[in-house]
DNA sequence: GTGCAGAAAATCGTATACAATATTGCCGTC
DNA sequence: GACGGCAATATTGTATACGATTTTCTGCAC
């Protein structure tokens, strides 16, 4: 059943331009080759891909209903640049999901899974150890990856998607506020929640999950920034 | 701070004319006068707001995005149908946010907040003893109302968006699969979860909220209805 | 009369064109 | 020389146009 659903899915996503578009975009923005605040003017965007501007625009506003771009009236779009409350209001969201996500994800999960988990972890590891920015690129991806298997496992497509969204945005606000130079998440972490999963011990994962996204949170610096900072830039 | 954002909200909602057919439809989907499965063609959707094709498509991508509308390559738009898998993930994801959101709800929730939410209720139950179409309408959206209302007073804009996404759709889920003639949201669970919270005890109101989901599910029948049921339809 | 093939119609996918709005640079005036 | 307004430019908002795909209808053969 689910496997139909993917293959349906997967027939349709190849529908569109707009949607290959779309999927380039978002990710050089979690691999945060695009900084928040950088403008993707339609025509640029159109011209890159060798499309018209009719497809850019597509792209562009899917991105924003994802909160990855926000498309100002008249101005264009811009790679989205989350205010602290903004930030804060991610992981308000993320505390508030994601230990419901993984107790019905540890409800269904399969020693096939669990050994998915694993192998996500390895690779996180050996990344971490790499050096340059492909390798710290693929270990971002990679640690936000760690969460959406957790929500695929879950069997919920609807918190899927929407953990898709939450995983995303909080790619760019680290970008935005991460203060340590470290892997935006702690790798060990994602290792002990599954070791907690596979011994059955619910709370305490789930606890572990909290603490988890506690620690990314706590690495931000979520000072209000005001763009008016370009008088301060100056006054210095 | 939270007021600032809403008005800017509300100035950039005006931005374009996407927009307003999107929550057109939306509201027409969401009140039950598109039902799921009807076509939804660009040309026709264009005409009937005046405008052309490209702005249709643009409010019917949206509503996709949103779940409201399924949009088939090459074949079109439709108001969405959801398969019972899909409805059960529907209110699996409502099970797994909604305490967490009249948790924080309750955290913050002013005085203020408490009159309008029993305003609410209160046109709530005049709706339900009104006969007639419009006012059916009217009560179908006040149920729905309440649940976002709480989210509001959550004060996470994008849990509040979720919860907007999920109730539009449980209404279509309602509207497909709903046994009772009654009203989709037993009305006076809903006054009791207010006074649960008044009442300070959170715990209570939590599994207030759980069993009125539970109750609104038990009201499907979410037997898989194939589409093959026109043969069945002349074999009675 | 049934079934299939081909054409006609309708609808979507994408590109281009034009109008509206915002930004930028320029020039005249004070 | 600084400020304010106007024109030029760039960019978005919307409409129209054209090609591609699907659906439907028609007509011919069996």
């Amino acid at each position: 059943m689910k496997s139909a659903a993917k293959a349906q899915q997967a027939e349709d996503s190849a529908e569109t331009g707009a949607q290959q578009i779309r999927d380039a975009i978002r990710e050089a923005i979690v691999e945060r080759r695009l900084s928040p605040g950088t403008k993707l003017s339609e025509s640029d965007v159109g011209n890159l891909f060798n499309v018209s501007r009719t497809l850019a625009r597509a792209a562009l506003q899917a991105l924003s209903y994802e909160g990855l771009v926000s498309v100002e009236k008249n101005r264009g779009a811009f790679v989205a640049y989350p205010s602290p409350e903004e930030a804060r209001q991610i992981f308000s969201a993320r505390r508030l999901v994601e230990p419901g996500i993984l107790r019905e994800a540890a409800a269904r999960i399969t020693p096939d899974d669990i050994a998915h988990l694993r192998q996500l972890l390895l690779e996180e590891g050996r990344l971490m150890s790499e050096r340059g920015q492909t390798a710290r690129r693929a270990e971002i991806k990679a640690s936000g990856d760690f969460h959406l298997m957790l929500a695929a496992i879950s069997g919920n497509s609807i918190m899927q998607r929407f953990m898709e969204e939450l995983v995303a945005r909080s790619s760019l606000v680290i970008a935005l506020y991460g203060q340590s130079t470290a892997s935006s998440c702690g790798h060990s972490e994602h290792g002990d929640i599954i070791s907690a999963i596979e011994a059955n011990e619910l709370d305490r994962a789930c606890q572990l999950m909290l603490h988890h996204i506690a620690h990314i949170e706590a690495d931000l610096d979520l000072r209000e920034r005001k763009s008016l900072g370009l008088k301060e830039a100056f006054e210095l």
